[in-house]
DNA sequence: ATAATTCCTACTATTTTAGTGGGTATTACC
DNA sequence: GGTAATACCCACTAAAATAGTAGGAATTAT
């Protein structure tokens, strides 16, 4: 059981996009250079990022990517939520902490699933990305 | 992100052996065909689960398994535990809590894995097996 | 003796994760 | 206007983890 490096790779590039609110664009080639990650790898990871409204994009020579609004306003949820996809660590319950597996009448485990996917959601959601600054 | 099946598999067995604590012994050709999961595949997790002395075995015919313990003191931590391998769902962070990445200096990323490692221990460590029941 | 069980070892198939390669389009800067 | 730096796009590959399957041997109640 583990997050994948998408998201480690992804909460450190925007950690350092954070500390650049409201200066210049930050580029990929540098926080991949900075953070030794693979930038093809970075790049796909922002595609997503911008296709959520995280981020904003300039192109060109010294363009780069800047976060779409105020750091205090990104809970780390958002960011995990687009490079994990939805948060439902087991097979028998959905996103939305619904049971969706066949034995739903006569199984005592989804007690503890359900609290442990609300565990993972509470904690995810009561940080925000400035707290990691 | 996800738990393996083995987990799932693992707690509804175990849901099954607490449930006949004190009674007889049960068979996994039981369980699988209760609970619809490969016998070939419980068998393997029983003998890890047996290893980390959370079930005894009887051979033989009328043979089976049975807890080791009351189910008041099996954590659900144990069984995932077991299963599961070390709960570390970061590749930065150890199951201690201890960071192990190299650029453990200047990564604000730290915070928030320690509090979802701690918030998914904590509440598979609050629960015991007879919670399920 | 028989049938039901745990126990043991090895192999395979599927899915997920992680990463690479080769480009095109856009733009600041000289 | 040329150049270099950038985002953007699509397809492919490599590696690892997960989820099984296969074929038995050893033990024991009946
Ligand atoms: S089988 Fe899905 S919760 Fe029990
Ligand atoms: S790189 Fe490991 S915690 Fe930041």
């Amino acid at each position: 059981m583990k997050f994948s490096t998408r998201t480690t790779y992804g909460l450190r590039a925007m950690i350092k996009l954070a500390a650049n609110y409201n200066k210049a664009a930050v580029s990929l080639a540098h926080i991949a250079k900075k953070e030794k990650i693979s930038q093809k790898y970075l790049e796909r990871l922002f595609v997503a990022l911008k296709k959520e409204k995280l981020v904003l994009s300039e192109k060109g020579a010294s363009g780069g990517y800047r976060l779409a609004r105020d750091p205090k306003n990104i809970r780390i949820y958002d960011i995990v939520r687009v490079l994990e996809g939805e948060i439902n660590p087991f097979h028998c319950v959905n996103d939305k902490g619904e049971i969706i597996c066949s034995q739903k009448c006569h199984c005592g485990a989804t007690a503890i699933l359900i609290k442990v996917q609300g565990a993972i959601n509470s904690t995810l959601q009561s940080m925000k990305l400035s707290d990691l600054l």
